[in-house]
DNA sequence: TTGCTCCTCACGTCACGTGAGGTGGC
DNA sequence: TTGCTCCTCACGTCACGTGAGGTGGC
């Protein structure tokens, strides 16, 4: 039997474009054109070539590749040791989409955690759990702790569960030379070089959350302390700084929408 | 701080074809373009807007994609709805490559099966372990077989561990209604409508390794049957016909190499 | 004449890379 | 003059899809 192309795209599945092309590319060639018309015609026993191709072109292989496949080989024992090498391409592949998925995640999970944060902005009183964090403590300004936090990012990444934070050791505000400890909460316990894994403790603490920049964080420590001191409790160090929403992984963001919660933990 | 297109490509490591490129397509405009000589001139401005574009490059979104989003969104929760499509997408080609991974598995293993077999063309006699196996028995002809085999792949896919065979139930050679089994051997059980899964007990068995068309089994058949009168044994049913190379995934290959083991077992 | 099937160009896609041919200042 | 840096076209990539404009037989 002899197909024109209408028939024999819808026998086959492939498009009547997808065809000429093939022809063009040499992939599959009509059996016949007619000499008036330029009308191509399929045989029967070109099916059994498109089922190659399909087989092939779902492995992921070119046109090109196909070419080669079908003139070389008769065999799957033969083609096997090509398909080897496409093998290790496509699970290249897979690698790099996962890792674009672990991109894309990240920036999605930070977004549906600050949806799950109440926006009270006063003063509260609050049970602080115990967390388990990785952290870097260290003594020099506060514009360094951005770059702590690439740190700690970068080597604890994946296990990060929550907000990053840091904590202040100092009685007051210190310039220079100020004990910082910036720390991510994490899902389970690692053991990486540059980094302390531990569990800090829980306690009672006055808490406040901030919005905006941070070159305002001033006027909700004043209210904190403010409310601590008319409470008549007593502070303990360190302090938190909780960085609901800072600046983003991609935008910088506006710093007006910036959401800090300060922590301040007093004696029970 | 200006900087030349090539002093530019240095620092952000885009290839000054893909910066030229970047401002034909409106993603990446010079600050300033010289009126006597074409030159373009960067901003050290546009070095954080070049690490945006990068970060959202390997979060693959589009040129497009990436134009849209520096003029829609400044902030990472915004960006993150759109991400959550742009996810689904990712993780349907992580899916689709998985596909592909396991289609092309398929292929190699059978390929490194065959190179564990050694090519004895001589009647052994051996001892048959017992076999976990998925089966189909019907009563049909010889020539269904492929068929049967079609459908026991399909359903039993992944789980395959070795050559398919076929048992003959039937005590000499039957034209039509021949009481067939056809089956695979299985890594674990599973439980799939159509096939029936069980193990298949061992034992002591005749065999000999055929190269060649199905065509001419017979005659291997032969050089068991008669070396089992010679020793004077009582064959027992069914006998096994191991498909150990046979028409491929792909090709059919030629049939002078195909191979297939005959095991006829015999009461110890 | 209309409708259907087929044909051959030509152009677009996406994110650049690869030249060719030319300029301007040291 | 040579070398270097930059420029602007124009073309190629991969596997087709989308027309436009035309043909031939019922």
């Amino acid at each position: 039997m002899e197909y024109s192309i209408g028939d024999f795209s819808r026998i086959t599945r492939l498009s009547i474009k997808t065809i000429r092309y093939y022809h063009e590319t040499g992939l599959l060639l009509p059996t016949r054109i007619d000499n008036d018309n330029s009308y191509r015609f399929y045989s029967e026993k070109l099916l059994d070539r498109v089922r190659i191709i399909k087989k092939l072109k779902n492995m992921d292989l070119s046109i090109e590749q196909i070419k080669e496949a079908l003139e070389n080989y008769t065999d799957d024992t033969d083609i096997a040791v090509f398909l080897e090498t496409k093998l290790i391409e496509v699970k290249n592949k897979i690698d790099n989409y996962k890792r674009v998925q672990r991109e894309i995640e990240s920036i999605i999970k930070f977004k549906n955690q600050i949806k799950m944060n109440n926006l009270n902005h006063d003063v509260q009183i609050k049970q602080i759990d115990e967390i388990l964090i990785a952290s870097i403590r260290f003594k020099g300004i506060y514009s360094d702790v951005g770059s702590y936090f690439g740190k700690i990012f970068r080597i604890a990444g994946r296990n990060v569960s929550g907000a990053p934070f840091s904590m202040y050791y100092d009685e007051g505000f210190v310039e220079e030379h100020a004990d910082i400890e910036v720390c991510v909460p994490l899902k389970k316990e690692i053991m990486k070089e540059g980094i302390e894994c531990k569990t800090l403790p829980g306690g009672k603490a006055y808490t406040i959350i901030h919005k905006g920049s941070y070159d305002t964080l001033g006027e909700s420590y004043k209210k904190l302390t403010d409310k601590i001191n008319n409470d008549g409790v007593k502070m303990k160090t360190p302090s938190r700084e909780i960085y609901i929403k800072g600046p983003g992984m991609i935008f910088k963001g506006n710093p007006n929408n910036y959401l800090t919660e300060l922590q301040i933990f007093v004696e029970e």
